[in-house]
DNA sequence: TCAATTGCGTTATGCTATAACGTGTGCGAT
DNA sequence: ATCGCACACGTTATAGCATAACGCAATTGA
């Protein structure tokens, strides 16, 4: 699945989601783009809507928040699931893709036969430089 | 880690999680209490909050509900990860532990040096009733 | 040309969670 | 005993996150 060109405000929120450091949650993507004419939360949360689609952005679910895909190259995404380790004190996530954890997880899937169709996969700590 | 007595507004918040078939948001929670003297929000995030921190509930961050564990006498959190199966048709919830995903996401974590403190393992789909 | 689709802007509303204040109760230390 | 502290509780107000519902404009394809 190819990404198609993106809209104006696609492009604004994806432009800050792609030079922001940490995620953002969607009213501060909002506040950061009302010298470009945004005045309500649906303009981002639309905008959002279309990259999660696409796959460009990912959703952080026990923070509320979003972040560009780190590998937006590489297509993992269409055959493994994505996990997330954020730091707590700095906000840096860090996106991996673990081809174990994958199979062990739609092993117990499918031998529930659950049929999956979103995952969340968020692991909630302090990174290397900032557990000293 | 035992349990303390809960106190009143505990044991209700409990009682409500324990007899639901599937995850409650705190304001369904609320409502189903109001015959008992609830009237606040805050009178069921500060039991909530006790009660997550006691390990007899769970919170459910993709959905923002909150679960009565599933197997409170063995007591497998202290030893490993939570994960989650949600049915997005019927809401049942299936929660289990799988050693070996502990053991991959804990192998990643380290060699990270990332000092793991949450997680969050949480898969939406439709359960084996449902997916028919 | 007409209908269907998609993006957009605006207003209003709903859902989720916490801040800040004060009250009462139990319990150990002085 | 009474002081101080910790904790649960109640209430009001507010903050933060997300969507409903309306209408308009541009695009596309029959
Ligand atoms: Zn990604
Ligand atoms: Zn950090
Ligand atoms: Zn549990
Ligand atoms: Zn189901």
């Amino acid at each position: 699945m190819t990404t198609p060109i993106l809209t104006k405000n696609q492009s604004l929120v994806f432009d800050v989601l792609t030079k922001a450091e940490a995620p953002l949650s969607a009213y501060t993507i909002l506040d950061k783009l009302r010298d470009h004419g945004f005045r309500a939360p649906l303009q981002v949360y639309r905008a959002l809507d279309k990259l999660l689609e696409y796959g460009v952005v990912h959703r952080l679910e026990s923070i509320n928040s979003f972040v560009a895909c780190a590998h937006p190259d590489e297509n993992c995404h269409s055959h493994g699931l994505v996990a997330f380790a954020i730091c707590e004190s700095c906000g840096q996530v860090i996106e991996f893709h673990d081809h174990e954890v994958d199979h062990r997880l739609m092993h117990w899937l499918k031998s529930h036969k659950f049929k999956a169709e979103k995952s969340t996969i968020e692991i909630r700590g302090h990174c290397a430089s900032c557990a000293a």
